[in-house]
DNA sequence: CATGAATGAGCCTTCATTCAT
DNA sequence: TATGAATGAAGGCTCATTCAT
């Protein structure tokens, strides 16, 4: 009945008016996040005003929160943000490391690490949440950091399963310690020398942990991850 | 030209004034950081102000102020009084433990954890200086906790020249990591269930370290070490 | 110069334009002085931005600003529409009240009270305006008021002429005080009961003022008004 | 046992302490009131910011929050302080009246119609309120109103008593009526011509209401007042 | 030495208004 | 004609710091 070019044209217009609103928030958003990145590089995100955000994100103050309900809703959004990065890196480093659990945990670290060395300033922020952010808020970084935790601790969880760690080995340490490893390269890498980098960091709190959890007869086919660090 | 009466006076008095004055300013000094770390709880430090500070404190604002250079001055006056603190607590509980240097190693991260753990709340200041302090007073932080690393070093070093640990390792990365291992209880012990204290972390963190240092030879004299996370 | 066809098409094509115009703009005019005064209940004007009025409107921003030159212009239509409505009630209820000048002033007071009933909350606007609006916009709304009074002042001089009234009455001061009465009742009607409502405050207050204001020998002829208060 | 002197000293010393900062708060708390009703002498309150109140009051603008909670709290003050002003005019003006009712109540509206006069801009945020205030707020300024009148009210109960009123009046309306006609001067004088000042306001408006009023026994009594409208 | 009243720069947030589409 | 994204000035409020007492 009604005819279909226009019809074509008017589904096709408001999808495409979707389509431009969605790539602009998009757009919008990553300003906002990549401009509050750069900024808390070495000021601390209280020391951060929405005029200097916005200055940087060249954007107005006005429009950052039309797209955020308030300064609280942009460190959310940074800290999810980073959470998500490392979520991404984990997976794909692991899918690419193959099948072996081991591999995968070795792999899911060092992407980890790897993260948090190309966004040490906004790492720190993870540590800057206790009474800033709303328990809600905070819950909700909570929430992705352990989802983070997953991804690692069902390659561990594999690893043990295949008796490649050490029997009754307490999973959940596990995988905190190698947080708090990658997240300690991030807050206090100013503890080594400057040549030190990330790589050889990785390698050697692989083995570090490594020679922590593996079990005796996984050393042999492992020895390449155990002698990294030295 | 002066009269030396006067001088003799003057000096003695002076000398009295002086001593009284110095317990004053160290009074006085402790009210604010106590009253700083108490206030700090649960808000950060950005959040307490210093009308709040002087409240707190029981002292005036002003007097604050002819204490402290300002607010910068304050905190890092807290960052340092917990590193000192956490100095005491390792040397005292190291001493405690004897003249075996594996002991002592585990006694100083046992140490560094509950006082990590008792200060909860300020140990999380450490974590947000990176900018709001001058890089001179960070120094200063960063000084005061490579020197609670010292103390655990030099444990670890002898350690490794009685040949109880594994040849070769980097006691430098050792040390690092009993230092994350410990800040991670305050930053993150939410990961835990709430019947998980101290206590059991600690056992379960140096079984872990341990594992991963010990040479073999030495894994059936600290088998109580060994086996306390399990 | 211009090309007769064009001219006549462009006239009768205008003309139907305009028709569609004049249409749209009352229609839009409408739309948006009803969304106003329907957010102005309970907040007051200052309180609702263009953006909210534009969405209660359902319209866009930019639209309003086609109609109307700014927020001043949209109160100011706001306060004469109601001046407005307050017009049409107190004709129709007069001219219902058939031809005795009483009646007719009673009708009246009767219909302005009643609109200030039902718009409560626009007619506060009318006490808000003092500063916030241009003189010239406070006199067009003050023209408003006084002619509303005038409708009133009518049938009050009728009643004066028949010797209804006390002579020597100031004529100027009842209507004033029938104003009052009746916007009395909109500012401040929270002073009786939840039970006392509209009517039972006309009767009263059309009691008060006729016992005021009628002559002794009309007294038995409006009994029924006189009474209706008690 | 302890030096009277000092004694003495210490309790005057606190006394005068308190002394000036009660002194102190009252005056700073006038400067602020003082300041606001200049402004909204044609601004209204919403157009009147902090910081111009705070430049008009010649006091910095944190100041005002140390002696108000918020702009809020100005408002109220500013209100509860006519409130009281009309409060002491009334009781005075009809303590000066004698003990004839009818005259105190007179007298008591014609104070209320003075201070109205006098404070004409601060008046008019008596109907700023409604949801520009707190629901707590504006209840204390109702309350402060109903205060208002009760005084009012009280002298009508005795004319009823001694008979001097139309029986079966009601009394609530009555006072109610002067309210709206004292306030009606403050709000709506502009209907008047300029010569019309507030003593020829309060004249016709007490003959008015008195001739709606009065018991037919007690007009020859107050036949002064009666007339002085005319 | 000690106080706390006073200051005012600066922060987060809102919203009237414009303009490219 | 109609939209609503974008702007940025301005508002309420806080708080580090000073200074007269």
């Amino acid at each position: 009945m009604a005819d279909p070019q226009e019809l074509a044209d008017g589904l096709t217009e408001e999808e495409a008016r979707r389509e431009i609103s969605d790539v602009r928030i998009r757009w919008r958003t990553r300003q906002v996040l990549d401009a509050a990145v750069r900024l808390m590089n070495g000021n601390g995100f209280h020391a951060v005003s929405m005029q200097a955000l916005a200055k940087e994100a060249d954007i107005s103050v006005g429009l950052i929160y039309k797209y955020f309900g308030g300064k609280e809703d942009v460190v959310v959004a940074v800290v999810l943000d980073l959470v998500g990065e490392i979520q991404s890196a984990i997976s794909e480093r692991m899918a690419a490391a193959g099948a072996d659990p081991v591999e995968r945990l070795a792999a899911g670290f060092a992407a980890y690490c790897t993260v948090m060395d190309s966004h040490r300033n906004a790492s720190l922020l993870t540590y800057r949440q206790s009474g800033v952010l709303s328990s809600q808020a905070r819950n909700r970084v909570k929430m992705g950091e352990l989802s983070n935790l997953s991804t690692l601790r069902k390659a561990a969880a594999q690893a043990a399963d295949a008796g490649l760690l050490i029997p009754g080995i307490d999973l959940d340490l596990l995988v905190f310690d190698l947080m708090l490893l990658a997240q300690g390269w991030a807050l206090k890498s100013w503890h080594f020398p400057p040549s030190y980098d990330v790589g050889r960091y990785i390698a050697a709190q692989t083995a570090a942990v490594l020679r922590s959890s593996l079990a005796d007869d996984a050393r042999q086919t492992y020895r390449h991850l155990l002698e990294a660090g030295a």
